[in-house]
RNA sequence: GCCGCAGGCCGCCUUAUCGUCGUUCCAAUUUUUUUGGAAGGGAGGAAAGUCCGGGCACCAUAGGGAAGCAUAGCGGCUAACAGCCGUCGUUAUUUCUGCGAAAGGAGAAAUUUCAGGACUAGUGCAACAGAAAGGAUGUACAGGUAAUGCUGUAGUGAAAUCAGGUAAACUCUAUGCGGUGAAAUGCCACGUAAACCUGUGUCUCGGUUUUUACCGAGUAAGGGUACCCGCCCAAAGCAGGAGGGUAGGCAGAUUGAGCGUGUAGGUAACUACACGUCUAGAUAAAUGAUAAGGUGCCAAAAGUGAUUUUGGUAACAGAACCCGGCUUAUAGGCCUGCAUUUUUU
């Protein structure tokens, strides 16, 4: 864990920015907020096996599947907009990235549930362009009730 | 200055922090590799539709015939084209010139339309009007004959025996077209590996012959390329099963009919030469988030006005092997040309 933490340095103003919840975890020590290829989730068969026997939660609009998977080294994690909801490839690839965004910046909410590792997809049900502070909410409820319900 | 039309160009910017995908360099670990750091780069004019044309790759089927599809004045450009340029004809608009009492019609220029080969090969079709609209022929008057709508005029119509009109009607003529499509294809790794089992499957008649087989004819009839001939396969082909392996890596893949500038040739499209330049390469698919400032647009308020303040908003849209076009979507801005109107001199 020695490589992954860093040393706290955020200006005053961002600071005060921040939310009391999320506070507290930054104050302790800073998880490294990245998002490299090792974490994405690739294999087809795991994401089929998601959708088959997968338990999910739903928070408007994101509803997630997931998996314990407790050999892997890192939670894996997918996104998906489907094309029904959404027409334009444009939008489409916006609302994946601002998915992955939310994912990255609030991904250490699972980091104390100690030895416990998941495979998770979160798939967009929303049918119109979100704004990208409701999103991270949303986000930040499923990844706590995640974290809740395994600790 | 305002508004309109046509053509061309651009199509949000800057800074900071955190991320993300390649490249190069450095350090640590080291066979590979992994981790960290630094530098520099990272979507479009249409990346879209997949409509044409190529490059490139492959094929047991690529040849010939007919069919089908595409193109269509003439000349040029190009790797090629259904694209582009020039030109002739043609459609329409505007302006000018001169003719005329007027209605009108003539010529020239600019822009613009065209599915612009052939109805003297054949077939089909044609509203209204009209006796009759396609091997047609009636009435009135006049003429003529041995006799007859035989001839002329009137009448209908765009057109009445005239080489009529029509090919975004069949058709004919000329030219072109093998098919598939980067999920192609090649290599590496894994694997006993063009391996195993089951089913389907090569017809009928005649002749030669002991039989196999060969020859000929027929049929939709073994399989393959839509069809036929030809050709190829027969240890083949097709379908299923069991078992194994796996959605792996590298190449293809980004230096190219590339881009920029200049000179020369050409009416132009474009071409030649010289110099400079490297500008995305992902693969469950890299460009995002946050903050601040600016820019454009819209709305409201204040002001005679220049303008100021506040709020909102950021068009269409995401590379997927690569090029040349076409088509469609597109907030807003800039430039050029033409025409109208207003003001000033």
């Amino acid at each position: 864990m020695g490589g992954r933490i860093k040393p706290f340095k955020l200006s005053f103003k961002t600071s005060q920015l921040l939310k009391p919840a999320r506070f507290f975890f930054l104050y302790i020590y800073r998880v490294k907020q990245t998002f490299p290829k090792t974490e994405k989730l690739k294999s087809s068969k795991t994401i089929e096996k998601l959708f088959l026997e997968g338990d999910s939660h739903f928070k408007f609009p994101i509803k997630i599947f997931f998996l314990p998977a407790n050999e892997n080294e890192n939670n894996l994690a997918a996104f998906a907009v489907p094309k029904r909801n959404i027409k334009s490839a444009v939008n489409r690839n916006r609302i994946k990235r601002q998915l992955r965004e939310a994912y990255r910046l609030n991904k250490h909410l699972l980091e104390h549930i100690h030895g416990k590792k998941f495979v998770i997809l979160f798939l967009y049900l929303g049918k119109v362009n979100p704004q990208y502070a409701h999103l991270e909410k949303a986000m930040q409820k499923l990844l706590k009730k995640l974290h809740d319900e395994n600790s």
